[in-house]
DNA sequence: ATCCCATTTGTTAGCGCTCACTTCGCGACT
DNA sequence: AGTCGCGAAGTGAGCGCTAACAAATGGGAT
């Protein structure tokens, strides 16, 4: 028979008992308590990578009532937009010694996203994030369960909770300024879907600079941020090449699909339409031509996300919510020339 | 004086008391135990949402000593591949029930990933996916915890653990394939970043169809997965424009940045020298030409490393390690023509 | 020497749940 | 009637940890 000893992991009352102390004194050392006499300290110390003991942390949570995890709730992480900020949150708040717990939802709407949020509450999380880039999704946080400190993430809408997102309006207004200050009498836009937060906001900047210019608002044209939506787009503008000179598209890679369908359509980039993207993706640099766009710093944006997120939790709730903008960035390259 | 029943959230005992049964019973109508009157169960059901009750899933874990929360150690989540990698995964962990903790790291590293490890297993998940693409982090797997169940994704290293991954060298073999019956005489490659798992199955493959067809190795260049890489990679291989007519890129992001420089050299893409790339993001169809490449299912694979880890989770450990291959896909688009 | 107080350590209870067991009630069968 | 058996419910213990308090120890001030 051998001994069962090492049959189960180890406990603190097994590491307490090889270092001849009590467990009170294994958790003291754990938790970096400073009332524990030095030689004592090493002691346990070296119980514990002699038995190769680690804590458990579920137990700790059980009294503790903090997980030290944090939820997210988010849309399709697959897309370099929310693939960058859930990121940029992960990274933030592991430096700050949160775990972080991830439900990406394929479809999103206000049950889905209720669901989600009502499993990591079961699951102990002290706080969550929402990427919530639809009116309908954001509207979810408005059933968060009691307390829960929440942020919501580019899905800001008047709500109870707090915000954090890129300052969408400002973005398009760039471009559209940009392209206007180039001469073009006009900027067509392909916009993002319906109901998307940042495909309004958008749209909103756009028509804001054509209107403080007093141009003329041209028809818009609705894609779904995909290469194919914008090569679609593409094709339908293409066919009025002579009106059409300047595009301001909702996303980079519409404005790839869009560059494609005006290469085969034999419309010349920028020399006969000038076009702006949106988001900077990494590709952009090396599109053909390279795209001008608004660079959206995604990184910065889940960082400050768990910046008021922690905040909100370390404070122990009753902070008020606070609405962060992060500033885009105009990012001029080979798309865009002079009318 | 309120009431201090709303204070802090009620637990299975106030759902008991308000219900007339007693604590178990209420666990076992949450755990759809057969043994409870229909009556019963809906007088329990209705005490529930009465009372918002949600169960605490760490208390339970801390008896069950299962969390239902699986583990994913991943690198640069914000690149095409290993996101989709990780969204397929969360999707099939959730589908069955389980949480995905994500820890994603800057560096990759033996250590790095150790302590990923190791931090999860404090948390106490009940199993581990490793995106480990790197042979130095595939190496971490070697000292998992005793006992705790884990697969590797895209980075089998002949280790003790289970393994789930593209066949890269099947993959390349096909893209070297096709430009040889295209008529081309040798391919050129440009490789990704030495001591990258897959950099070295593409090698291999490469070189294996080349071989196969008697033809010479011509040399390789070695990028780091970015498109600017491949730009610098077109423009040496621009420059020997006679020599080459067609080349074999690790990945589609430097096929991108190949295409851009060949653009800017008047290098023409597929007439003079065809490219074929690796992964079919999403944005390859949209190129200028579109290319032609091989699709990598990272969904299903995914999908499968969680079956493999469910197996041996649910299995109780003990089941023999495993190695799964995902068949890789050719897709034959516009960068690739008869020589 | 005496007392006091700060430092270090130990003891006990209990977080919210599930597991193993016990108890209860009722119909079926001798 | 008696009792066996089974479904439905309850009871108590304990998962591994931390919080709160209690106890022991050891200087300094008196």
């Amino acid at each position: 028979m051998r001994p069962n000893v090492d049959r189960r992991p180890p406990v603190m009352a097994d590491v307490a008992r090889l270092a001849g102390v009590s467990h009170q004194t294994v958790s003291r050392v754990l938790n970096d308590h400073p009332n524990v006499r030095a030689e004592t300290r090493t002691r346990v110390m070296r119980a514990i990578d002699q038995l190769g003991y680690r804590r458990n942390l579920v137990a700790r949570a059980l009294v503790t009532k903090h997980s030290r995890t944090l939820g997210v709730v988010s849309f399709d992480t697959t897309l370099y937009g929310p693939a960058s900020t859930v990121y940029g949150i992960e990274q933030a708040a592991r430096d700050a010694g949160y775990f972080v717990s991830i439900v990406s939802l394929r479809t999103i709407d206000r049950a889905g996203v209720n669901d989600a949020i009502g499993y990591l509450a079961e699951q102990g999380v002290d706080g969550i994030v929402v990427v919530a880039p639809q009116r309908s999704a954001a509207r979810a946080l408005d059933d968060l369960p009691a307390g829960m400190p929440a942020v919501a993430v580019e899905g800001w809408h008047q709500g109870e909770v707090s915000a954090v997102s890129v300052d969408q309006v400002e973005g398009a207004r760039l471009a559209a300024s940009h392209l206007l200050e180039l001469g073009h009498e006009t900027v067509w836009h392909i916009s993002g879907p319906a109901d998307w937060l940042e495909a309004e906001g958008r749209i909103e900047g756009w028509r804001a600079a054509l209107t403080a210019a007093g141009r003329p608002i041209p028809g818009m044209l609705t894609g779904d941020w995909s290469p194919r939506s914008g090569y679609r787009a593409g094709k339908e503008l293409a066919a009025m090449a002579g009106d059409v000179t300047a595009v301001f598209v909702a996303n980079d890679q519409m404005a790839l699909g869009l560059l494609r369908a005006f290469t085969e359509e034999g419309v010349k980039v920028p020399e006969q339409i000038s076009i702006v993207g949106f988001d900077d993706i990494p590709e952009s640099e090396f599109f053909s031509p390279p795209l001008t766009t608004i660079r959206q710093d995604f990184g910065a944006v889940g960082r400050r996300s768990i910046d008021v997120l922690l905040r909100q939790i370390e404070s122990g709730e009753g902070l008020p919510h606070e609405r962060l903008v992060v500033p885009p960035q105009f990012v001029l390259r080979g798309s865009t020339a002079a009318r």
